[in-house]
DNA sequence: CTGAAGGCTAC
DNA sequence: TCTCGTAGCCTTCAG
C-alpha cells in the first residue's frame, strides 16, 4: 500500500489556484514578495518551502495544501456554517473525508498521513490546535490511527564558514551558547520563510526525522483538554487552566513522545498566554505591546519630521523586534493617532492625513502608504524622557527592545480606555478626561478628598449618565424637534458611527416610523434631518421615548476591566479608584527612582567639577608636575594629592585642554560647581510628591 | 432563551 | 490593490 502524505501548510496571502483533481501534482501561485523594510532578510512563504522540499521526496506521494489564516473553531458551530467554510471544504476534498463516516483505517482516505507544517511560533501552535479540533470533533478515530503528524523545523541556525548546525529547542541553543564558542553567525528562524531552499531540500530528504507523530495516549484527558480549550462557554475553565500554568516545560520532540494531551498543556497553552499578553494592556502605561513598541521606536529614533506610517511600521519591526505582520502593526499606529469623537481622548501620535473619522468609526482611514505621523506635543509631557533611563528594557534574542512598561505621569489606561480580547479574559474600559484625572491625582497627592471619576469623551456633545439600576453608564445622543414633522439629530451615542446609524434609520423607515432622512454630516459634525408624520411624532414625542425610538443610546459596562498589573499578572479591577491607587503606588516608587538617578548623575558632575578645580589648582601651585613625567608617575602623584578617579580613570582630567589650566577657568568652574551644588540641594529637598505635582502642573498648563 | 454582531490584534 | 475570512470574551440586541 502506498504511504502518502498531505501537508497542511500554514501560510498567508497564497492563492491556491488550480482545482486539483489529482492531489499528487498541485500547482500553486507562490507569493515570495514579503520582505522586511530594510531588505536584509527576505521571506519566502511556507508553501514555497514545502514545494521546494518536494524536490527531495518527489511529488508522487506527497501533496501540499495551503491554509489561509486561522481555521474555523468547529466546536459549538452550526454544521451548516462548517459545511460552508471554504478551508474546511478544501481539507475534506483533499483528504477524501466524509462527514459522519467512521474510519477504521486510513486506507479509506486519499492520504496515509496528514502533516501540519506551520511556523514554529505561537500562532502556528494555535493553528495546529484548531486543526486537531476539527479532526477530534468529526473523525475522532483518526487521532487513534496514527494519522496526524507535524513537521518540525529548526528554531536557530548557527554558521561558521561551511559549518552549519540547527537547534530545534531554544534550550539546546542556550546550552551551546554557554560553551563560549566564537565566530558563529546566528540566525533565528522566526517563520518557515526563513528556511533556505537547500535547507528545505535537506529537511525533506530526511523527512522521517522531521515528522513527529501526535500520540493518542490518554483518551479521557485528551477529550477534556480539547473541549476546555475550544468550547465557547468554558472561558472560566480556561481562566483556571491558564492561572495554573507554570512556564518552562521544554519539550524535546525528537526524544519525547508528543501526545495530543501534552501538546495542549505545554505548547498550545503558550499561545493562549501570548494571546492575553498582546490583547490586554498594562495598568501602568495603558499600552498593549504593539502600541508600546511604536512608542519605543518613536522615542528611540527621535523623529523631528513627520514619518510615513508604512515606514514607521518598518522601523518598529526593526527596532523593537516585532515578529508579526505589518498590517496589524499599521492598524495599531493608526489607532494611536485617531482623535475623532469616541476614539482617543489624547492621541499619542499625530494623525497627519486621513486616519479615519466617526463617519465609519475610523475604518475609513487611508492606506498607510499615504498617511504620516509624528509624536503629539503632549506625549513627552506624559512619558518624561528622564524616566527612559530607569525603565526595565526587555530583551529579544539578545537585542534590547521596549520596556516591560512605561511609567507615564498620569494613568494613560484611563485617558484612552482600552478594549481587548484574549483567551480566558477580555477587557473593556472607557475613556476619562485628562484634566479630570490630573485634578484627581493632585487632590490625592495633597491628601484631600477626591471626586468620583466618570467616563468622558473629548468633543462629545451628548450626555453620559450613570444608570444605578443596571450598574452601567449610558451615553445619549441629541435629537431635537424642529417643527411638527421634522426632527434633527446632532449627536450620536459613543461607539456608533454615522454609517451604522444610517442603517438604524433605514430600519425605522422600513417600520414606517419615519418617512425619510437627510444626511448633512461632515467628518466632525453630526447633522441628520428626519421627516416624520405628525401622528407618529405625537406618539413618541416625550424625550425618553424619542431617545429610545431613535436608538440614541449606548452602554458602557464597568464590569469587565482586566489589566496586567506590575507583576505581569492579569487582574480584575473593580473600580477606577483601584486603578489609580495601584498606578500611584508604582508612579511614586519611580519618582524615587528618578530622583535617585538624577541625584547620582548630579553627584557625578559635582565630583568631576570639584576634581577639575583641584587638578588645575594643583598644577597652578606647582604641586603636580606634568612635564617629562610618565603617565603612571602622574597618576600616582594624583592619588597622593587625593584627586578622584571617575569611571575608574583619570582621563577626564588628563584630557583637559591646556587652556583650562588658568585662574579664569578655575573661577568659571567654581561658578558652575556652586550652581551644581544648589541644584543638588534643591532636588534633595524636593519630595517625590512635589516632583510628581510639578510634572502634573506642566502637563495641565500645556493641555489648557 | 438563543444566535448574531461588534470591538481588536493576530493569522 | 482591496476585500474578506478566521480566533478569542463579553455585552447588547433581535427574533
Amino acid at each position: 500500500m502506498i504511504e502518502n502524505f498531505l501537508e497542511l501548510v500554514d501560510i498567508e496571502d497564497i492563492e491556491f489556484t488550480d482545482k486539483y483533481e489529482n492531489m499528487i501534482d498541485i500547482s500553486v501561485d507562490i507569493d515570495q514578495s514579503f520582505s522586511l523594510s530594510n531588505g536584509i532578510i527576505s521571506h519566502n512563504s511556507a508553501l514555497g518551502t514545502c514545494i521546494t522540499g518536494f524536490a527531495s521526496t518527489g511529488r508522487d506521494f506527497y501533496g501540499a495544501f495551503p491554509l489561509k489564516g486561522k481555521p474555523l473553531n468547529v466546536r459549538d458551530t452550526a454544521l451548516s456554517k462548517i459545511k460552508e467554510n471554504e478551508e474546511i471544504k478544501n481539507i475534506i476534498t483533499a483528504l477524501g473525508l466524509e462527514f459522519g463516516k467512521k474510519y477504521t483505517s486510513t486506507k479509506e482516505l486519499r492520504y496515509g498521513k496528514v502533516v501540519f507544517f506551520s511556523d514554529a511560533d505561537l500562532d502556528g501552535a494555535h493553528i495546529k490546535g484548531l486543526l486537531i479540533n476539527i479532526f477530534e470533533t468529526f473523525w475522532k478515530e483518526l487521532l487513534e490511527l496514527d494519522f496526524i503528524y507535524e513537521f518540525v523545523t529548526p528554531i536557530v541556525k548557527i554558521e561558521k564558514g561551511k559549518d552549519a548546525k540547527f537547534f530545534y529547542k531554544l534550550d539546546d541553543y542556550e546550552k551551546w551558547k554557554q560553551t563560549n564558542q566564537k565566530g558563529w553567525f546566528v540566525t533565528y528562524y522566526k517563520g518557515l520563510g526563513t528556511i533556505e531552499a537547500h535547507e528545505a531540500k535537506d529537511f525533506f530528504k530526511n523527512i522521517n526525522k522531521h515528522l513527529i507523530r501526535f500520540h493518542y495516549d490518554k483518551p479521557d484527558e485528551t477529550k477534556d483538554i480539547i473541549d476546555l480549550v475550544f468550547r465557547e462557554k468554558r472561558a472560566d475553565d480556561r481562566k483556571k487552566w491558564l492561572l495554573n500554568y507554570k512556564p518552562g516545560t521544554i519539550i524535546d520532540k525528537f526524544t519525547q513522545k508528543t501526545t495530543f494531551d501534552s501538546f495542549f498543556h505545554d505548547e498550545f497553552i503558550e499561545f493562549s498566554m501570548a494571546d492575553n499578553i498582546r490583547s490586554i494592556p498594562s495598568v501602568v502605561d495603558g499600552l498593549k505591546p504593539s502600541q508600546r513598541k511604536v512608542l519605543y521606536t518613536m522615542f528611540k529614533n527621535k523623529y523631528t519630521n513627520k514619518i510615513k506610517v508604512a515606514n514607521l511600521s518598518g522601523a518598529v519591526m526593526e527596532k523593537s523586534s516585532y515578529h508579526h505582520g505589518p498590517q496589524s502593526l499599521e492598524g495599531a499606529i493608526i489607532g494611536m493617532a485617531q482623535n475623532f469623537v469616541g476614539s482617543n481622548n489624547l492621541n499619542l501620535l499625530q494623525p497627519l492625513g486621513n486616519f479615519g473619522s466617526r463617519l465609519k468609526g475610523g475604518k475609513d482611514a487611508a492606506s498607510s502608504r499615504y498617511t504620516f505621523t509624528l509624536l503629539s506635543d503632549l506625549t513627552r509631557n506624559i512619558f518624561i524622557p528622564t524616566d527612559d533611563d530607569i525603565l526595565n528594557y526587555l530583551d529579544d534574542d539578545g537585542f534590547s527592545i521596549e520596556p516591560d512598561y512605561y511609567i507615564p505621569v498620569i494613568p494613560m489606561i484611563l485617558v484612552n480606555g482600552s478594549n481587548g480580547i484574549g483567551t480566558g479574559w477580555s477587557t473593556s474600559l472607557p475613556n476619562f478626561d485628562t484634566k479630570d484625572i490630573i485634578k484627581y491625582l493632585v487632590l490625592n497627592l495633597k491628601g484631600q478628598a477626591t471626586e468620583q471619576l466618570h467616563p468622558k469623551y473629548n468633543h462629545f456633545k451628548g450626555k453620559i449618565t450613570y444608570d444605578e439600576k443596571n450598574d452601567r453608564y449610558v451615553t445619549t445622543g441629541i435629537i431635537k424637534k424642529i417643527n411638527m414633522s421634522t426632527l434633527n439629530i446632532s449627536e450620536l451615542p459613543i461607539g456608533i458611527s454615522n454609517d451604522k446609524y444610517y442603517e438604524i434609520l433605514d430600519g425605522l423607515i422600513d417600520k414606517k416610523i419615519i418617512k425619510d432622512y437627510t444626511k448633512n454630516d461632515t467628518d466632525v459634525k453630526v447633522d441628520i434631518t428626519v421627516s416624520i408624520t405628525r401622528e407618529m411624532l405625537k406618539e413618541i414625542e416625550d424625550k425618553d421615548s424619542m431617545i429610545q425610538t431613535f436608538k440614541l443610546e449606548s452602554f458602557i459596562s464597568m464590569s469587565n476591566i482586566h489589566l496586567f498589573n506590575r507583576n505581569s499578572q492579569i487582574k480584575k479591577y473593580g473600580s477606577i479608584d483601584e486603578i489609580i491607587q495601584e498606578f500611584s503606588e508604582i508612579r511614586l516608587e519611580y519618582y524615587q527612582k528618578r530622583k535617585d538617578y538624577i541625584l547620582s548623575q548630579l553627584e557625578r558632575d559635582r565630583k568631576i567639577l570639584l576634581n577639575r578645580m583641584k587638578f588645575i589648582n594643583n598644577i597652578l601651585k606647582g604641586e603636580l608636575e606634568l612635564k617629562n613625567k610618565k603617565r603612571t608617575e602622574i597618576e600616582e602623584k594624583m592619588i597622593e594629592l587625593s584627586l578622584e578617579k571617575v569611571d575608574d580613570s583619570f582621563s577626564y582630567l588628563l584630557n583637559m585642554s591646556l587652556l583650562s589650566l588658568s585662574n579664569e577657568k578655575l573661577l568659571e568652574l567654581k561658578e558652575t560647581y556652586n550652581q551644581k551644588k544648589i541644584e543638588i540641594d534643591e532636588l534633595t529637598k524636593t519630595t517625590i510628591k512635589q516632583l510628581w505635582l510639578k510634572d502634573l502642573n506642566e502637563l495641565y498648563k500645556k493641555i489648557k
